[in-house]
DNA sequence: GTGAAAGCGCTAACAG
DNA sequence: CTGTTAGCGCTTTCAC
């Protein structure tokens, strides 16, 4: 691979001219530059990126730093990163924490967790890249993370604890508010709720979301409408079987994500019943599972390209020196209706 | 952030001093190495990995050109991919074709397709990683790349046209093989199949492995038991109906897919039939779907942790010098046995 | 318009 | 054992 010392040498003019020429930052006559230019199309020269980011002390490249990459939402996330980050000749050096495995999910233990985050943080400043986006898979709030000293860090799927940090997620709370009066529109006045672990974040929003809708409709929530599952597939199985087993049994079941859902059609399918002209069930997240079941399952969808997408943005508008307005988006979901419900 | 040369300025020796004690490759008098490392210990040096890599022309960096991040099975290759490089120092420099949304999955028009894809690998060797691994999403012989002079380049989850290449991936034809085993074992004699796109070489391969096993056990294949669908959950239920309404319909169903597979589950309930006890159905991928169906599917699980951790092993053997004595891996599928075939 | 020279931070001969 | 020196390939003053 040519360097610029054997391009100048080919066309007889000196480094600083070939620099120039590439650069265009500075005026070249046209005979030097055409000659500059066919030297440069007779070998097989190449910028050396390497070199330039050391004199620049630049590397255009954005650290994606990554709590697991197998995680659900991880990689549309990672490929709105890169669609806004292609327009802008930025590269992305991945970091992968691979926590579902170290941790198996159990990564809520804050000591280990941080540690491991810490240290991936650290490689990516070490590498030299010009800021971070911190890709979570579970949507929380994120404390004891260390920020970087001289790079800005923006985290996407998660709210950092600290509000002046720039945080890009979506919002539950209100897409679970328009599920339930999704349901409460075509009539069900027996609205049950099957929760995701109760100690996530996610679970939480969404119940008060559900919450929220119920009691402006003015729609008694009995304590054994709300059934607290595990986010997996035989959780749903379980609780339905237990709504379908109460004495007033809804008439609409809200699921929490889509497996849960599904373990729903398991238990209403073994009961005897029929989805959805005697019950109605709905989900959350719009897996794979949500069209590939029958009937299909009306769900929400979370705007995960447009997570990494805003977020690539945003750190680089800090990158061009901008501060963020306000720090803190969250963005919109869009419920899929499929063939899950039906009104009373 | 503070350099080598304050370090070396803070403890009152040389630059080359300092190196030689971060580097551990020349011996130095303990007082002064002592010395050193307390003048570290005060400042907040970090290597410039920038400046070395410069000096010794060599990145640590891994180039990953994934056709699209999106596709199913390429997050968990990666996955292998880290779960390798982790332990040798090296870092990984993403690149996303994002074909998907690109190509419309129409990618196998050859011409766009290498335009884009040659584009990627010119920008991952600018970048100067010390070599390339090629995570295709489709199974299949890849033709038309334009082989790195000076870097090298290993295929994962797909074969390079040329064999010299070394390239790593699944056992399509073994696994559709055992499958059908599987099958003809419970005493099934009349085993369909639902294919995938007749273009694609992981539906070629797989109806390989059906017939093989079809003719080995002298089981007859009327052509009306293979049935071409696309992949996708719609065409299952229409190829499963039309085998139901036959003269003579199969006791199992094999579907190339899980999508398919629980398109098949969607006719089979609509005709009144049940799995597993009037019929049987099994799938291919192990999706999530799998175990969210009811009754859960049986299917092929791929390996494709695997597949990244083999080929990034092999991409990292040839950074050492080696040759890899047989350039194409085949790596084994898992099946993953559920409650959706029963034996005649 | 062009080029000489300095230097980004590091490593590796080579001398002493 | 330690330091001097020469660069890796590039950008950028600053003269000419």
């Amino acid at each position: 691979m040519a360097t610029m010392k054997e391009i100048a040498a080919l066309s007889g003019v000196s480094v600083a001219t070939v620099s120039h020429v590439l650069s265009g930052k500075k005026s070249v006559s046209p005979s030097t530059r055409e000659r500059v230019l066919q030297s440069i199309g007779l070998t097989n020269y190449k910028l050396n990126t390497i070199a330039k980011s050391l004199r620049m002390n630049k590397t255009h490249i954005i650290g994606v730093l990554v709590e697991d990459i197998c995680g659900l939402p991880v990689p549309e996330i990672v490929d709105g990163i890169n669609q806004c980050l292609e327009e802008s000749g930025y590269q992305v050096l991945l970091s992968n924490l691979r926590l579902l495995q170290k941790l198996y999910n159990q990564y809520e233990q804050l000591s280990q967790y941080t540690g491991i985050v810490n240290r991936g943080l650290q490689l990516l400043e070490d590498a030299r890249v010009d800021g971070i986006i911190y890709v979570a898979m579970h949507d929380r709030r994120i404390d004891g993370i260390h920020q970087p000293v001289s790079i800005p860090l923006v985290y996407a799927y998660a709210e950092s604890g600290d509000p002046a940090n720039v945080s890009v997620t979506y919002d539950n709370e209100n897409s679970a508010y328009e599920m339930t009066r999704l349901l409460i529109r075509q009539n069900h006045r027996q609205v049950a709720l099957i929760a995701g672990h109760a100690n996530t974040s996610a679970a939480n929003r969404r119940l008060t979301g559900y919450r929220q809708a119920m009691d402006e409709a003015g729609l008694p929530v009995p304590p054994e409408y709300i059934r607290w599952g595990d986010w997996e597939y035989h959780s749903g199985v379980e609780q339905a079987g237990a709504l379908l087993a109460l004495a007033l049994p809804p008439t609409a079941i809200f699921a929490m994500n889509d497996p849960m859902a599904a373990g729903c059609y398991a238990a209403i399918k073994r009961s005897g019943l029929r989805i959805p002209e005697d019950i109605s069930v709905v989900g959350f997240d719009n897996r794979e599972i949500a069209s590939c079941l029958f009937p299909g399952l009306t769900t929400v969808a979370l705007p995960n390209k447009e997570i990494g997408h805003t977020a690539a943005q945003q750190l680089l508008q800090r990158l061009d020196g901008l501060t963020i307005a306000t720090p803190r988006t969250t963005l919109p979901c869009r419920i899929i209706r499929r063939d899950s419900t039906l009104p009373r």
